[in-house]
DNA sequence: CGATTTTGACCGGCGC
DNA sequence: GCGCCGGTCAAAATCG
């Protein structure tokens, strides 16, 4: 896998010196020396953001040109090993979506699957995925192959949505929850506001089929705006920034007071 | 008090 | 036919 997904050596320095007690400059010299740095960062940022939404976009069609060229290459081995390890690859073939592999599967059980990968903190026990929905609990099974106990949620937005959604722990990486939603919602997002940052925030790898759907509603807008709460929450923890900041706005007030004085 | 979660029981498909 | 296993049901418990 090419992991060189390009040049990171991009750095920001947010944490500006903002030498506001130079007694030497004046402070309209300063804001102005500083105005041209602030310039430079943000099409610094510009370019990382644009680097960044190169990446994103490899990242998404990396999985699934390697899903085509295997499929391509094993289609004839993958045949094989469906009829000899059929149930397992069945579940394999229903996550990848192909679902020609199993003629003989109830139609209803090979439609509409998509399966999601989210990182939460280890010290989340909870297995949630908020993507949005209404999600209602109706059961847990601990499976053979994974020690982690599998939840069973179906869509309560709707009460006729016949939405299902597995949800267990990745048996490599704990702190993985993997979805695999079954079906297609038959009402409207209940909002796209309730959709969690975090979930981009938590490195959301998809399958082809979910990420058409899921990831290009959020990875445009959502990414920006996070991106740019990033920087804000950064410049704001900058405690030079804000004092420069402070310093400006006192500094026009003062401009203003003058006439009256 | 209604909605949601928990959890043991039950059901059906599949492999041997 | 039997046992295993994944999925679902439903009563009890819990929560807000």
């Amino acid at each position: 896998m090419d992991t060189s997904l390009g040049d990171n050596s991009f750095s920001i320095d947010l944490n500006t010196n903002l030498s506001l007690h130079n007694t030497n400059t004046s402070p309209r010299e300063t804001l102005g020396e500083e105005l041209i740095r602030m310039r430079k960062e943000n099409k610094k940022l510009a370019r990382m953001l644009t680097k960044l939404c190169e990446n994103n976009h490899s990242l998404k069609t990396h999985p699934i040109e390697l899903l085509q060229k295997y499929s391509t290459h094993n289609e004839e081995d993958n045949s094989n090993l469906l009829l000899s390890r059929k149930r397992k690859a069945e579940e394999e073939c229903c996550v990848n979506n192909f679902e020609e592999a199993s003629p003989k599967r109830p139609r209803e059980i090979t439609t509409n699957v998509s399966t999601i990968c989210v990182k939460t903190n280890r010290s989340d026990q909870t297995s949630v995925v908020n993507d949005g929905y209404n999600w209602r609990k109706y059961g847990q099974k601990v499976t053979s192959d994974n020690p982690y106990p599998r939840a069973y949620f179906k869509c309560s937005f709707a009460p006729t949505c016949p939405v299902k959604k597995k949800v267990q722990k990745s048996i490599e990486d704990p702190s993985i929850l993997v979805a695999v939603y079954e079906g297609e919602h038959n009402h409207p997002h209940p909002s796209q506001a309730e959709i969690t940052v975090p979930l981009i925030n938590q490195d959301v790898t998809t399958n082809p089929t979910f990420s058409n759907k899921f990831m290009e509603d959020i990875d445009t807008n959502s990414l920006q705006q996070h991106l740019v709460q990033q920087m804000a929450s950064s410049l704001t923890s900058s405690p030079t920034f804000t004092a420069a900041v402070a310093a400006a706005i006192s500094g026009k007030i003062f401009e203003y007071d003058l006439p009256f004085k």
